[in-house]
DNA sequence: TATGAATGAGATTTCATTCAT
DNA sequence: AATGAATGAAATCTCATTCAT
């Protein structure tokens, strides 16, 4: 008796049904493929004949797996999201201490990794946001969680006019322009530089050093 | 040959001065649609139909002065870079001395006063970057320029690992983004909030504050 | 001043706008086109290649004026279904006279002439009732209506089991695919043929002669 | 030659027919599903996809048996005509006597069964007569036979102006359309009513009572 | 014998741009 | 100077049929 482990994946095409592995691998193809396209030209310019070409597929088979180009995309951005909510959990309390620095840095670190892997999706929805279209949507829960959950996290102390909330988006902000900036070749600078340099600025901006 | 001003318009006269003049108020009406329908949609999602709409013209009228949608895009980001650089020109010497604060705190006005009247087309011009089309690149000039001009009238004091130009990049950066979650309404801030914040972390963020 | 008689003639594009003269022209073409065509290949079959060919336009025209094909065979039917209302609106009394039988056939000339004009739009709509989409819904309510007019002005004289409203439907019935296999060649018979047909089986139904 | 039951299922044996067996019923299922989604949405608009999913099957086993959609569709197609051949040679001969009524009677009853079995499958054959393909012509001879075998076993009293041939078909035809009604639920009537009432209709049309 | 995956030809639909008035 | 109409290239999407297992 043939155990077949794909089987039971549990991922499904546009119409529900179940899948298996080579569906499965067809699938994935398309949404590494939807990425790469999305984070080269957006997601207006990108052509669902650029990613079909791309996973060395068909025009068919992109439609058995997802309705449209935006059904793709927004499985790519829910993802990504994913990953954010994960990360923000993941989020230290940021002390002024060695310790805390550190624990800053290595999270700081894992936002790159991220920024690294995900980067293209991420740009092409704050890109798509202006739209003001369904994938956007989530992505503003997503930063508003970002948000609070760093607001909670991170100890600003109460000077004059120093709005917590405002000040923490303006930190996370800086970071996720920094990557984009970096990823778009707009500025050269190694993950070292980026990391030092933001750890520097936040510790600066929060505690004054 | 009969001079008919209705036809003629080039010819000046009274008759045919009162036509240019509608001309120029008619081309005026599809720049401020454009920028309107830019900002709201997104170069891609933009449709030429939409921005005719919006400024009580037609297609025929609308080909009459722009060779196309992008031409009237890149005119628009034009006058933006003009009004940037100026901007630059007139950055002052940031020092560490409440006049020195003061001035920022002018500059960053006039910034915002600046993003308030073009924020849509920048945000279209950032977005439309992603595909790295022809208007894309004028941006990233601009954008060096003000970089390059920001480090020279900053002094960044020597600090291990923090590299001037990475540094001015993310102020930059955090006070476009800052911006634009402002425009876009994901944060509710006031004009006077945002500038003390921003004042305030560059501040600390330079001088060690 | 010129006075353009087709502005105000109220019919509209697809997207509601007024139209002008040269506009209605090329939307009454596409319509004839369309009927001719949906006679010839059935609603599903028929192309909407072969409709713009037919009227001699283009693709871009026909979405122009119409939302989709489903769109154009509902005006179609809506024209259809307002002549069916008139007739039924001028059906006579049919009565056991010399006068009553003259006027019933009167009627069922107009009914042929009816027919003649858009059989083709009715036959269609017939079949489209099957997949019982939109359009045919429309269908039925007028279907209903003209039995339910016929019943009230033909006495059918009480006999044992013959329910009113089922003999009408079932003299009606005869009388639409009567004039559909003339319509469709699968029988040969002259306007006059079907009419004595009709009239006679109607009367030896009805009165019993 | 290795003999391998399961792969050639073509040859005897216990095990090769249970296979063909086996076969024989999924080709049965793909054909009632096939009768019932047509039913349900005319040829066109079926999609294999439907049926093969009420077959619980899929689409490669649908081309094992069916060379295409309109295969299957002729072989209900030709079902049907059989019966109705069948139907049409048992046909009594009507005369104007108790005995001649009730074998009218008897003879609409089973017309009636036949419809409520195949009914989807005729108002679909009469659907696709429209587009003119392959199909519809042996509709048609069906039709034309039927209407000939009618013909001379109907003794149609010699009246002025009514061709046998014309009232004939105009009968069936109400016949036909009348239980189409029924089927598609857009008159309610029970199965007595509807043959009281073409009885009643049948005879007063051709004996004049 | 059965199946899900894959395909591509062909259909629909959109929209920047040109045309005729 | 202005306009609505028209266009067609290019995009999206569908689905009957074939393929590989």
């Amino acid at each position: 008796m043939v155990h077949d482990v794909a089987v039971d994946a549990g991922l499904a095409g546009s119409d529900g049904r179940r899948l298996r592995a080579r569906g499965h691998r067809t699938r994935a193809r398309l949404l590494t493929a939807g990425s790469a396209v999305f984070a080269e030209k957006g997601l207006h310019a990108a052509r669902v004949d650029d990613i079909v070409r791309a996973a060395h597929s068909s025009h068919g088979t992109f439609y058995l797996y997802f309705g449209s180009k935006e059904h793709l995309f927004d499985e790519l951005i829910g993802d990504v999201v994913g990953e954010i909510a994960t990360l923000v959990n993941d989020m230290p309390t940021v002390s002024d201490t060695v310790r805390g620095r550190a624990a800053l840095r290595d999270w700081l670190d894992r936002f790159a990794d991220l920024y690294e892997r995900s980067g293209g999706v991420i740009r092409t929805w704050t890109e798509s946001e202006l739209s003001g279209e369904g994938a956007g949507r989530r992505g503003d829960d997503a930063l508003g969680g970002l948000v609070t959950a760093l607001m909670h996290r991170v100890r600003i102390p109460k000077r004059s006019g120093l709005d917590p909330a405002v000040a923490t988006l303006a930190l996370i902000t800086m970071c996720e322009r920094f990557h984009y900036y970096a990823a778009t070749q707009q500025v050269r600078a190694t993950r070292e530089e980026i990391l030092d340099t933001l750890v520097e600025i936040a510790d600066a901006a929060i505690f004054g050093h």
